[in-house]
DNA sequence: AGTGCCATGTAATTCGTTACATGATTTC
DNA sequence: GAAATCATGTAACGAATTACATGGCACT
């Protein structure tokens, strides 16, 4: 009974186990240093979550023990699960349920993967970014501003946090040019490099 | 069985009742025209809710025969749905568990109560906002920018955003100062206006 | 002695979504 | 003849939260 696509929760935390071993209690602590205002699960959501991965095998479980804290379960990516992420990362979903914070999310794990796979999924968040824009820009010109002006005000932030996004996104893109620079330099100079993907 | 407060979405629901009498289907529509990206319940979750508030008695329910269309209820709201609306409306949650869009859903509804009230609401909001920065500011910090490049650009994207929701804050302040204005002029003039708040 | 960190989980409950179901009327 | 709009709901399911439960170590 494999599902197609493993939920967003799963896939968050996937992620953050890509990036090296972790424990639940790692993982909470980092959701809360990192993309805890993105998209934040409690604790025991993630304990609920780490099993339901090792059963997909995405990835594997190993015992730790320790004298002087409680021992503690460590948790590393599979193969399978590296296959996952990477399909997550590069599919661009067009208008996710989720809300605009999936673009975003995906970004943040962009470490891992090539940079061609950063910039289409920017291009992606660019072109909602740009309809949203469009759709919102013409709701105000419908609302009267007599009878609601706060429906009005709260409607011109929603547009202001838009433009501020689509000027980062341009930065974002600049930011990727350099790091590709970056890498192919290294790639021609020494073999093994941190700043390379990982998955 | 009553409960202290109600949610955020039976209270947001009530907030549109209390522009005027509406329907089920009404409030579904309403919803994905203006505030659905603040904050979207589906249609199914709405004729959930409805119920509810009947049973608290924030609002009650008239059945409306039609000829060419299906008959319909609509919902208008109570003495007691003014009073559970206003105490939220006036109320400032420092550290919203719905997070920072409970500050701008509540201003989204700040035409009907007066605007000391959406004024002491904003100055919640921008605390909130001030606190965001700093903390997100010095998280900037702490990144190491060589081996997650992705991360510090997401950060940045925060801290951009929050900068443009303050600037925000300014203009509202103003708008709030034409308002008052605006208001008391009307008062010693005319009695009434539709421009003053309605609960 | 008390607080806080490390560490993992269960239980009860709420919230919300998607899919299903129905059915008339208007518009293309 | 098909599609969209009006109109209201139920049923099944999944996701997530809060509260509860345990327990040792380190630091003040």
């Amino acid at each position: 009974m494999e599902r197609l696509q493993p939920s967003t929760t799963e896939l968050v935390i996937l992620g953050l186990i890509a990036f090296g071993e972790r424990s639940g209690y790692d993982l909470a602590q980092q959701v809360e240093r990192s993309i805890g205002y993105l998209w934040g699960p409690s604790r025991s959501q993630i304990y609920k979550v780490l099993p339901r991965l090792v059963e997909q095998s995405l990835v594997r479980a190993r015992e730790v023990q320790q004298r002087d804290r409680p021992d503690k379960a460590v948790y590393r990516i599979t193969p399978a699960g590296r296959r996952a992420l990477r399909s997550w990362l590069e599919e661009v979903d067009e208008e996710p349920v989720g809300g605009p914070n999936e673009f975003v999310l995906k970004l943040f794990f962009c470490d891992l993967v090539p940079a061609r796979s950063a910039r289409t999924q920017l291009e992606g968040y660019r072109r909602f970014l740009t309809r949203r824009l469009r759709r919102f820009e013409s709701m105000l010109r419908e609302f009267d501003e007599v009878e609601h002006v706060f429906h009005q005000l709260v409607l011109r932030r929603a547009i202001a946090r838009i433009r501020t996004s689509l000027d980062w996104a341009d930065d974002v893109d600049g930011e990727i040019g350099r790091l590709e620079m970056s890498r192919a330099r290294r790639a021609h100079q020494g073999p093994r490099s941190s700043r390379q993907p990982v998955i």
